[in-house]
RNA sequence: GGCCGGAUAGCAAAGUGGUUAUGCAGGAGCCUGCAAAGCUUUAUAGACCAGUUCGAUUCUGGUUCCGGCCUCCA
């Protein structure tokens, strides 16, 4: 029985689908005028392994992620660089999804761009208008008008008032209220700009979401997320839209993804104390940060530091020890994963709001009896391997070979030793250690050491692994 | 000012009204030529103050501290 924290409800519920046999899911994606930093990677791996999760769960699931490629930052880096607004976010595009599948992210079913949707907003922002709900004002800028919608403040717990006087600055004199949003932006000279029934401009930023995910998944679907910074105003504009639009409710259950802080700050492009996943894939492996952002729950804060990382490769690190050499054979269950329901716990812990934390635990628990059996009983512990990578597969971890892992340098550069030389010097100290020369075999292990490899001395050989 | 979160052992991080989270690091032992890895075992918690309860880290109230949103941000 899966459980997920809504937002709207601020508790956990019973996810109750729409549609058993289709699930919806849509997911604010990035804005492309920069690379992509850690916050953005939590994102991705965490819709990734709820997404993974759903997929489980039901029969179908359509995963919908959009990409804002038009907006006032993509247009001043443009500007900036000198070069056209498509060649900076294609580039941008493709750096995101190389991100993505270094950290090991399936993509979504579909990857809308906004600048692809102008009808859809068109066709919005009519009929929010048609309903009065919307003004073009004297600039020729669109409006929504917040106090229209009676709903406003349900899923971010705001109070139109409060808002009001705590309202900062920026009130522009053409909006009827200081709160209302922009639909639609006329466009200044020299901008890039479409043609809308309201004269040549852009869209504002919300409402393409509101678009795109009613045109991609209905007027009514089942999950809606992002990061916590979205919930407002963005999400909460898009209620609005979506809701003042078409009537009804737009989606069931809204989920937000918790901050990455850099020493309990949250880390963001405005503070510039940001990280970006290409930055940090320079000194850490996919899977390793992948592990890191699965190693809290998707809604606490996560804090991004070196001993953090280093820790989720450790921790990885043991899980890999324990299924190295035994990834091979059959995949019997066998009485012990019976006995100890491993496959029923992990998939517990991920439907209790997808509690990542603990699927971790048992599959710790699961590396500890493959490491207690292998000497003893080594089907059983082949077979336990199997259910290890079979519950690591379902979140997106221990897929490589055990050795490719154990053994890789940080960025997959051929820094150091070759793992042929590595192999030569391990066959000198077995040949000294059989003579009983063990000043000779500790100075060639010493060696490794320092080149950064770790040997271990087996009942059937020797094998290593790269610190 | 308004509205949300959070405070768990040396570090990271969960669940839980009474019984081992888990990983790393530490102690002891086994294994090893010695290590490493692994296994066994062990110590170290629940910001503070009240209350409810037979019993609270877990529920309630208050205090303190930290973070977030209210402005573009995942």
């Amino acid at each position: 029985m899966l459980k997920i924290y809504n937002t709207l409800s601020k508790q956990k519920e019973i996810f109750h689908p729409i549609d058993a046999d289709k699930i919806g899911i849509y997911v604010c994606g990035m804005t492309v005028y920069d690379y992509c930093h850690m916050g953005h990677a939590r994102v991705l791996v965490m819709f990734d392994v709820i997404t993974r999760h759903l997929r489980r769960c039901f029969p179908k699931v359509e995963y919908v992620r959009n990409i804002t490629d038009i907006d006032d930052k993509i247009i001043a880096r443009a500007i900036e660089n000198k070069e056209d607004i498509y060649s900076l976010t294609n580039r941008f595009i493709d750096a995101m999804h190389e991100d993505e599948r270094a950290l090991g992210v399936l993509p979504p079913d579909i990857e809308p761009r906004a600048t692809d949707a102008m009808e859809q907003m068109f066709y919005m922002v009519k009929s929010l208008i048609e309903q009065g709900m919307a003004y073009q004002a004297s600039n020729g800028d669109v409006y929504y008008s917040v106090r229209k919608f009676a709903a406003y403040g349900k899923l971010s717990g705001k109070n139109l008032d409060d808002l009001e006087a705590g309202a900062r600055v920026d009130v522009n004199s053409d909006k009827k209220d200081p709160l209302d949003f922009v639909l639609w932006k006329m466009a200044k000279t020299g901008e890039p700009s479409w043609a809308s029934p309201w004269g040549h401009g852009r869209p504002g930023w919300h409402i393409e979401c509101s678009a795109m995910s009613t045109h991609h998944l209905g007027n009514h679907f089942d999950i809606h997320g992002g990061g916590m910074d979205l919930s407002f105003p963005h999400h909460e504009n898009e209620i609005a839209q979506s809701e003042g639009a078409n009537g009804g409710t737009f989606v069931n259950t809204w989920m937000h993804v918790g901050f990455v802080n850099i020493n309990d700050e949250k880390m963001s492009k405005s503070l510039n104390n940001f990280f970006t996943i290409r930055g940090v894939l320079e000194n850490y492996d996919g899977e390793t940060l992948r592990y890191f952002m699965m190693s809290s729950h998707y809604r606490s804060p996560l804090n991004f530091s070196d001993d953090n990382l280093n820790l989720a490769k450790t921790s990885l690190t043991r899980l890999y020890t324990a299924i190295r050499g035994l990834s091979a054979g059959s995949a019997a269950t066998d009485e012990v994963s019976q006995r100890f329901d491993f496959e029923t716990r992990f998939s517990a812990a991920l439907d209790d709001d997808f509690n990542t934390p603990i699927a971790l635990s048992i599959l710790f628990e699961l590396a500890k009896f493959i490491n207690s059996k292998r000497d003893k009983d080594i089907d059983q512990a082949q077979a336990l391997a199997q259910l290890l990578i079979k519950l690591g597969g379902y979140i997106g971890i221990l897929q490589l070979q055990a050795d490719v892992f154990l053994k890789h340098t940080p960025n997959n550069t051929d820094a150091g030793l070759s793992d042929a030389a590595i192999d030569a010097k391990i066959k000198q100290r077995n040949e000294a250690r059989a003579n009983q020369d063990f000043a000779t075999s500790d100075r060639i292990r010493d060696e490794l050491t320092r080149e950064g490899i770790i040997l271990e001395d087996g009942s059937d050989g020797t094998s290593w692994r790269r610190k």
